[in-house]
DNA sequence: GTCTATAGTCCGATAGAC
DNA sequence: GTCTATCGGACTATAGAC
């Protein structure tokens, strides 16, 4: 064992949630945080660049998944069939920490900050996403364009399904809402 | 004549549009941009709740014209279309002030927080294009997807256009931009 | 218009892991 | 010896409080 209780940034970003929850984003400083997590203030900012920072560890994890699949989806699938899919698949996956989620969603919608950090994450998912599509072949300005619709579908079905009080079917809903973004743009 | 010169809120957007451009965004201070425009420091956080907000004067008008543009559009046009005509009348307003939108836009980009500010701004409209929508009758989710998905087209327009050395038709470019939405939705 | 809390940076020091 | 994670303190600018 070592000189210091081993993963420091998860218990930073435990302690984070906790405490947004508990008395919100701006009443808590960074020093509260670390002391909950029993490390300094200075080991705040040396794991995440600012304040914000600390609530998105995941958003790595869900860029990384979302264009792997659609990287590692077989050639003949078209595009939008790859990123309804690995955007359902990701959606899965949240599905199962429902609570968890539901949590960190309810401290992020409550600050404008927050919010805007979240836009930014989306934004670079679909640089990634666009980049994914790049490399299948897509042409611009269409690779572009699916991503982005790709991103949009996902923030309408993401927020359907948190607000649903049972909402057990997040794959579902994606697809539904990549049915009906189809039908909105081609005139009803 | 009155004490103090008049559209100070005016002069602090200019100034900081130059310092900006000049030295960046995080080498310049708000007491600077303040300097230059002839007021106090707390004078400039008396007009802008926080340093980003100084660039964004113009959200507001853009905001205002494509959500008041779909609002009055004729009942009889299909929502994409309305929101399609709204983001290309706006597009033409843009290329008229042509130097001045390159210029802001560079600054923007150049600077992460700035981009994340940008991107608030694009999720607020897209919200007011919700209700508009939902105001011509448009029921949920059709109405918040179509909104997200004329914003997705703006983004990819605008960001076509001002790359292009060219860049004299914008209007044109945002309609192309939804055909190719149409299309890439649609499977190809 | 002044005062202050907090975010966020920079420097150096320490100690275990490899 | 090098690398990485921690700590301590001083420092500036933002932004809000008084």
């Amino acid at each position: 064992m070592g000189r210091w209780e081993p993963d420091a940034r998860g218990r930073l970003g435990q302690a984070a949630l906790e405490l947004f929850a508990e008395r919100g984003f701006d009443q808590t400083t960074a020093a509260e945080i670390a002391k909950r997590a029993g490390v300094t203030e200075r080991t705040f900012f040396r794991h995440f660049a600012d304040k914000r920072e600390v609530l998105f560890s995941g958003s790595q994890m869900l860029h990384d998944f979302i264009v792997g699949a659609v990287t590692d989806a077989p050639p003949a699938v078209p595009p939008i069939e790859a990123v309804a899919e690995a955007v359902a698949a990701a959606g899965g996956h949240m599905q199962e920490r429902r609570e968890l989620v539901a949590q960190r969603q309810a401290v992020v919608e409550a600050n404008p900050e927050l919010r805007e950090r979240e836009l930014a994450k989306l934004s670079f998912l679909a640089a990634g996403l666009t980049d994914a599509l790049r490399g299948r072949g897509v042409p611009d300005p269409a690779a572009r364009l699916t991503a982005e619709a790709g991103m949009a579908v996902f923030r309408v079905a993401f927020e359907t399904w948190i607000k649903d009080p049972v909402g057990n079917d997040l794959p579902q809903v994606v697809r539904a809402s990549f049915a009906e973004l189809r039908a909105v743009t081609s005139g009803q």
